[in-house]
RNA sequence: GUGCCUGUAGCUCAACUGGAUAGAGCUUCUGACUUCGGAUCAGAAGGUUGGGGGUUCGAAUCCCUCCAGGCACGCCA
């Protein structure tokens, strides 16, 4: 299905074909303010600067050649030569019958499918994970759902941090410092604490810093002990993963962590030495970029003067497999801001071997606390992720009991994590992912605003009214099969075959549901869900001003037939649009 | 020292990547409930886009230069 923008798109470049001028010209967007209409295109003044012609009177001679009578009103000069559209109505409610049949709200699937491998999450083995997992974690598994729909074949990998330096205290931990009944009480933490004391002690006593050297080489080494040590670790960490994993409502295709790439890392340098991308500096084999005058002083270490790799090499392992094993044209990397200069690197040198898979660093901005200092990885208090998300439960919890404590128990536990879980998710994703991300309890949970709840009252608020509408018996679907089944639980539907829009609440509202189609792959460009957030908030929002000025089940016809398309549509550009985010949506709350 | 990122209303954030008078939410103020769920809607107030130059029809956006904060820069990950 073609969106507005396209048509009109095609409409412009016929008219500056037919007006001698290059038809690629400029570029047609949404309007940027609804006096302007709904679309509008900056080729007259484009291409008057380049001829260096009066913009006006180019933009006349233009319009003079636009066919779009069937779209549009006659598009209108205006400003410094901007060349202005607004969509019938008529044609606004025939695109919205057509998005309304189809069972993809009109969002065309990319002409060329791509296997992207995307990597994000990757917590640590060993260390429980925090508020700083959030953002990687939720921001790519919306990137993952939105490449999916577009009709990417997408590889979830979770890259676990479960091999290295951190196995040699743990280890040591395990063998000097731990509780056993602890254990039992507890797994996780009690290995977390082990670690931090190991950690503590190693900071000022050499002999032990030693020791868990030492541990870390007879796990390299396959010391049967030390490997059982590790695997029971690893084990344990994974339980605790899932479960917030599933709270999260998150799910991997592969979990290949650091380990899984052990036993390539010699062959990786060997083939670096080889080929001389890497050379021997100082005892340790290293990779220069010479030709890259960003990166001409800053050398990378893939192996070190004592033999052992590091974690450059594990990633050039990566690379190395999920392009030439998993056959990847894309690898999407969702990790912190801190590492651009790492992986700038590991880019560089995969290019140098000759890949020509697409690779993306997508960064994002740090967590900081209410004093706007950074919240360490390492040693200090964090948040514990879990704790988090069931904190967030609870406080929507409460709110729910109060507004409707007649549901049933079942009901209220299952709301309260559809509304808590997402409220947090919709905080991350609804704000670009490079600022920096100022973590407040309030700010999260709060359920007011430019919120998840606010999005998701919208949806129960349509699922309200056919539960009404279903009392007086709507039925006779016009969907075909596969449409209804995605959408069962709707049950009754409206029966009218045309829109009539009337008031502008109606047109507005219909007009923002065909822009769906126009976003959502936007997304892609830069790696912002944050567009798609704002563009559901928006949709929302229009629901809101048409639900308090058209009534929908008090109308005469063909109003209300009408209106119930309007809101069947809305509900499921909001389910859509919420799921594409990895937020779902309750029945009522 | 070098490089990268960030700086927008009192607060939290947008701005479709160079477009028209920089927009939302929170907060404050004024209105609208015998409601198709008020977790709502309508309206008002709030700005030298960190400062200063430059590029052009046009700059929050691109270039230069300062200021502030953050991050990274050969054997951690």
């Amino acid at each position: 299905m073609q969106t507005f923008q396209s048509l009109l798109a095609k409409k412009l470049s016929d008219a500056l074909r037919a007006a001698g001028l290059p038809a690629a010209a400029g570029e047609l967007t949404p309007a940027s303010d609804p006096r302007f209409g709904d679309y509008q295109t900056n080729a007259a003044l484009v291409l008057a600067k380049q001829r260096g012609e009066n913009p006006r009177v180019l933009a006349a001679k233009i319009v003079a050649q636009i066919e779009a009578g069937d779209l549009c009103e006659s598009p209108a000069v205006a400003g410094a030569g901007f060349i202005n559209f607004t969509l019938r109505p008529g044609a606004v409610a025939e695109k919205t019958m057509e998005l309304s049949r189809g069972g993809r709200l009109g969002v065309a699937e990319v002409k060329s499918s791509r296997r992207i491998v995307i990597d994000f999450g990757s917590p640590n083995v060993a260390k429980p994970m925090h508020v700083g997992h959030i953002r990687s974690t939720v921001l790519g598994d919306a990137l993952a759902r939105i490449a999916q729909f577009l009709g990417h074949e997408v590889i979830r990998d979770n890259h676990l941090g479960d091999w290295g330096t951190q196995f040699g205290m743990v280890i040591y931990g395990w063998k000097n410092l731990l509780d056993r009944q602890a254990l039992q009480r507890n797994l996780l933490a009690e290995i977390v604490r082990i670690y931090k004391e190991t950690n503590q002690q190693a900071a000022s006593d050499p002999k032990i810093r030693e020791a868990c050297r030492q541990e870390l080489i007879k796990l390299q080494a396959d010391d049967r002990e030390n490997v059982d040590i590790w695997k029971q670790c690893v084990a344990f960490s994974m339980q605790d993963f899932e479960r917030v994993y599933k709270l999260l409502d998150v799910h991997y295709d592969l979990q290949c962590g650091e380990s899984f790439y052990h036993d390539r890392l010699p062959d990786v340098v060997e083939r670096l030495l080889k080929s001389g991308v890497g050379e021997i500096s100082e005892g340790a084999v290293v990779v220069f970029f010479r030709d890259n005058p960003e990166l001409a002083d800053k050398p990378l270490i893939v192996r070190k003067r004592d033999g052992g790799f590091n974690y450059a090499t594990t990633d050039l392992a990566t690379v190395d497999y999920r392009i030439n094993d998993l056959k990847a044209d894309a690898i999407w990397y969702v990790v912190g801001a801190p590492q651009i200069l790492h992986f700038r690197q590991i880019f560089d040198i995969a290019r140098r071997e000759g890949y020509t898979a697409d690779l993306r660093h997508i960064t994002f901005g740090s967590i900081l606390g209410e004093d706007r200092k950074l919240m360490k990885t390492r040693s200090g208090e964090n948040v514990p992720l879990r704790d988090l998300l069931e904190e967030a439960c609870k406080r929507a919890r409460k709110i729910i009991e109060e507004k409707n404590p007649h549901l049933s128990e079942d009901e209220k536990t299952d709301i309260a994590q559809k509304i808590g879980i997402g409220a947090v998710k919709y905080a991350d994703l609804s704000q670009y992912r490079m600022t920096d991300y100022v973590f407040s309890w309030d700010k999260m949970l709060s359920l007011q605003g430019n919120t998840a709840p606010y999005l998701q009252n919208a949806y129960v608020r349509i699922r309200s009214i056919f539960r009404k509408a279903g009392e007086s018996a709507i039925a006779t679907p016009l969907w075909d099969v596969d449409t209804q089944a995605d959408h069962e639980e709707t049950g009754h539907r409206p029966v009218a075959t045309t829109l009539t829009l009337a008031d502008s609440a109606e047109i507005n509202l219909a007009k923002r549901m065909c822009q769906f189609a126009e976003i959502v792959p936007q997304v892609l460009n830069d790696f912002r869900p944050n567009i798609l957030a704002n563009y559901l908030f928006e949709v929302a929002n229009s629901f809101h001003t048409f639900y308090e000025a058209c009534p929908v089940l008090k109308s005469e016809e063909p109003a209300r037939s009408s209106r119930l398309i309007l809101c069947d549509l809305a509900a499921r550009v909001l389910k859509q649009g919420l799921d594409l985010l990895g937020i779902k949506v309750p029945e009522k709350m």
